[in-house]
RNA sequence: GCUGCGAUGGUCUAGUGGUUUAUGAUGGUGGGUUGUGGUCCCGCCGACCCGAGUUCGAUUCUCGGUCGCGGCC
C-alpha cells in the first residue's frame, strides 16, 4: 500500500496525504528543519499551533549527540523530543558536501569528522539506516552521495551511481532488521545527478525499481538555478510514476516553494525560514525585508499588515528593529515564529487553491506581490 | 593661573616625513545564506582639530590656538 494519495490535481500541482505511524499529513507541506531534536527558536507546541506537522531531524547529528543508548532509554527520537507528530530523520548525507565533517568517502561509505570530539567515525549506507531505525522516525532516508555544485558531469554520474548502490544496501538493511522500534517507518531513497536531465532521470528510475516508499530528489539549493531545479523535477516526475511523493530536499524560500509546488512538488525541508530569521530576513507578503536596515528603526508598523500572526498583532518594526540591533534573544524568537507563521500560511493557501482549481491564479498573485528573487 | 598628556571616518582605534590604496572594529549601505551550527560571509561608503613654521614634501616634526582628561597653585 502506497504511503501517499493524491487527493487533486490543478495542472502540475497537486494536493494530497502522505500517511505515515504518527498520522497523516496533508500535502504539499514544509517541514522545519530540528537538526539537533529541536527546531531553534520556537518549541514543539508552537510548531503545532502554526499548523506543522511534520518535522525533520538529523539522525547523524542524534547519534553523535546525545547518542543513541540516551534516544532509546528516553523511547525513540519521538518521545525524547516530545513531538508526536510525524517526524522525518535525514540520513546525514548532506553533511558530506561541508568541509567541517568531510573526511573521506568510498564505496563502503563516508568517514566524518566528528565535530564535537574530533574523532573519525565511518557511516556506511546500513548504519545510517539502524541509526533511523533506532531512532524510530517515521520517514528515513538513504544515505546518498551529493557532489558540491559545479562539479563535472562524471562527478554527477559518479555520484548517482554509487548512490544507487548504496540504497540497494539501505534497503536490505531496513527490511532486514526485525528490532525497528517504529514497525511502520518509511524508507524514501534520493535522485542525485546534478541539473543533468539525463543522469537525474536515470538515477530516479533506477531507486524506482528497486522499491522504496518514495523517490526524493536531493542536492538543491547549493548555487544552481532556479530554473534549472524547476525543469529537473518536472524531469524526473516523466520517469516516476503519478503517485511517488515527490519531496524536494533542502528547499527553502517562498518564491523556490510555490514555484516547485507548480511543478508537482509535494514536500520540502530547509533552514532557510529559521536561518533567515535569525540573520533579521523577513517574509512578508510584499517580499522579504531586513528588519536590521536603519529605515526600520521609527517604523510603527507591523512586520506584514496583511499577517496575523502574534507578532505582528503585538509588535512593530521600530520595536523588533530595535531587539535585532541589541542582540535580544527575543528578536530570533519572534521572528522565527513570524517567519514560519508565513511559510505556513502560503503552504495552507497552496493546498486551499489547488484543491480549489485555482492554484495558478494564487501563484501569479503571490509571485505578483512578493516580487523579488527569493 | 601654571603644567603634563591627548586630538585620525558617526563612534572606538592602528600607524607613518614621501608610491596620492592611512589600519582594524563598529556603524551606514548593497548582496549572500536553503537535507548541522554560530549575532555569520562578501562588496561598497566614511577620517588624519585649526593656524603658522621647518622641509622639495607634514596626518607625522616645531610653535601657537581650540577642545578633552589629569596634576599643582
Amino acid at each position: 500500500m502506497s504511503c501517499f494519495e493524491i487527493i487533486s490535481n490543478d495542472s502540475f500541482a497537486r494536493t494530497g496525504l502522505l500517511n505515515t505511524a504518527h498520522g497523516k499529513v496533508m500535502t504539499p507541506f514544509f517541514m522545519p528543519v530540528a537538526t539537533k531534536g529541536a527546531v531553534k527558536n520556537i518549541n514543539n507546541f508552537q510548531l503545532q499551533e502554526l499548523g506543522f506537522d511534520c518535522i525533520i531531524s538529523n539522525a547523524f547529528i542524534s547519534y553523535l549527540k546525545p547518542g543513541l543508548s540516551v534516544i532509546d532509554n528516553a523511547g525513540g527520537l519521538h518521545k525524547f523530543m516530545s513531538w508526536d507528530k510525524s517526524l522525518f530523520t535525514d540520513s546525514g548525507g548532506f553533511q558530506l558536501i561541508l568541509d567541517q565533517f568531510i573526511h573521506n568517502i568510498s564505496n563502503k561509505g563516508v568517514t566524518f569528522k566528528n565535530p564535537f570530539d574530533k574523532s573519525i567515525e565511518l557511516v556506511s549506507p546500513e548504519k545510517a539506516v539502524l541509526i533511523q531505525n533506532s531512532l524510530g522516525s517515521d520517514v528515513a532516508m538513504c544515505l546518498d552521495h551529493q557532489p558540491l555544485f559545479g562539479k563535472s558531469r562524471t562527478d554527477y554520474l559518479d555520484s548517482a551511481i554509487r548512490t544507487i548502490e548504496w540504497a540497494k544496501r539501505c534497503k536490505e538493511a531496513h527490511y532486514s532488521n526485525e528490532n525497528k522500534i517504529n514497525k511502520n517507518q518509511l524508507l524514501f531513497s534520493i535522485a542525485q545527478g546534478g541539473i543533468h536531465k539525463d543522469i537525474r532521470q536515470k538515477c530516479a528510475l533506477a531507486l524506482h525499481k528497486i522499491g522504496f516508499d518514495a523517490v526524493a530528489l536531493g542536492g538543491f539549493g547549493i548555487g544552481e538555478a532556479q530554473k534549472d531545479m524547476y525543469s529537473i523535477i518536472r524531469s524526473v516526475k516523466k520517469v516516476l510514476p503519478e503517485n511517488n511523493f515527490t519531496y524536494i530536499m533542502g528547499i527553502g524560500s517562498p518564491l523556490e516553494l510555490i514555484n516547485a509546488v507548480s511543478n508537482g512538488a509535494d514536500c520540502f525541508d530547509s533552514n532557510y525560514p529559521m536561518r533567515m530569521a535569525r540573520h533579521g530576513k523577513i517574509f512578508t507578503s510584499n517580499g522579504s525585508i531586513d528588519i536590521g536596515k536603519t529605515k526600520f528603526k521609527s517604523d510603527f508598523n507591523p512586520l506584514d499588515n496583511n499577517c496575523n500572526c502574534f507578532v505582528c498583532k503585538n509588535y512593530s518594526r521600530s520595536y523588533l528593529h530595535h531587539l535585532f540591533k541589541t542582540y535580544e534573544q527575543n528578536a530570533h524568537i519572534f521572528l522565527t515564529y513570524h517567519n514560519l507563521f508565513f511559510i505556513s500560511g502560503l503552504f495552507k493557501n497552496i493546498r486551499i487553491s489547488i484543491n480549489e482549481n485555482n492554484f495558478n491564479n494564487f501563484k501569479k498573485n503571490f509571485v505578483l506581490n512578493y516580487g523579488g528573487k527569493k
